[in-house]
DNA sequence: AATGGGACCTGCGCGC
DNA sequence: TGCGCGCAGGTCCCAT
């Protein structure tokens, strides 16, 4: 799915587009990723609602109508979100009262919608550590502290910092010239705040080109990102590194591959 | 606590 | 051309 700054970027778009709107019906191509309420009270429950607030947690992108009525989008792997037209592939369409669509796009079925009271009910959401931007030197010190988990699984623990994933870990450690497989307790007191400065620089990036688009994942307008091209390791096996020319790495870790450079990442 | 595997899904690209 | 396989941005659950 989409990692914090292609939700971010769905999140920024959609404020600009959908505030203030009604949703006037709601069709159900997919039942699948309704997971609460049941997919007539889901649909019941949208109807007239108008979008007051557009708000991200983590990889997570909620609607609010209500101070007790919020819609919860999870768009896990291959979600995505496309306004204007109805589309034909969308898993469910959101129709606003102006004629506008919001399609929920999912091709792998993955994602997740809920219709709730209060999105911070969710155990996910409960559960979810702080955004990255709101994280000091001093706490990401302290999750590290102690952990013989590799440093890689480690920044996709989302309890332990919300919204870095397969990509902008990857990134991150290559930025801040780690290796993935280092133990988290094993980086020093400089390897550390140079990752924490690359985290939040590389996500940053991201959202200043609107997301990376390396599969399925597109704008509010249908359109690739920016970030893509500018990503250093992820998905660039055998190319080579662009500091050392040396062709880059791809492992396993944690069930996920991990494009890096085994000469430039100590 | 850490790791590995599988599950949930669809569809793409690759080698044969 | 067609088929089987591996793989894909996420997360949960179970076993060791």
């Amino acid at each position: 799915m989409p990692e914090l700054p292609e939700v971010e970027t769905i999140r920024r778009e959609l404020a600009k587009k959908i505030r203030d709107k009604t949703i006037s019906g709601v069709k159900i191509n997919n039942a699948k990723v309704i997971k609460e309420p049941g997919v007539e009270a889901f649909r019941r429950g949208l109807k007239g609602e108008k979008i007051r607030e557009i708000i991200r947690r983590g990889k997570v992108l909620i609607l609010q109508f209500r101070p007790d009525k919020f819609l919860v989008i999870h768009l896990r792997i291959s979600g995505w979100i496309l306004y204007g037209d109805e589309a034909k592939t969308a898993r469910v369409v959101f129709k606003l009262s102006d004629g506008k669509c919001l399609n929920y796009m999912n091709q792998r079925l993955l994602g997740e919608l809920r219709l709730m009271r209060d999105y911070r009910d969710l155990k996910f959401i409960k559960e979810l550590g702080p955004e990255p931007f709101e994280l000091t030197l001093e706490e990401f010190k302290a999750l590290l502290d102690g952990r013989k988990t590799k440093i890689k699984a480690l920044l996709l623990e989302q309890k332990l910092i919300a919204g870095i994933g397969n990509i902008y870990a990857q990134e991150a450690l290559f930025l801040a010239r780690i290796d993935p497989r280092r133990t988290a307790a094993s980086l020093t007191p400089a390897e550390i705040k140079k990752l924490y400065t690359e985290i939040v620089s590389v996500l940053k990036e991201a959202i200043a080109n609107r997301g990376s688009s390396v599969d399925s994942y597109r704008n509010t307008q249908g359109e690739s990102g920016g970030m893509e091209k500018r990503l250093k390791v992820y998905a660039r096996k055998g190319k080579p590194c662009y500091v050392c020319g040396r062709p880059l790495q791809k492992i396993s870790l944690g069930g996920r591959g991990t494009c890096f450079c085994a000469f430039c990442q100590k």
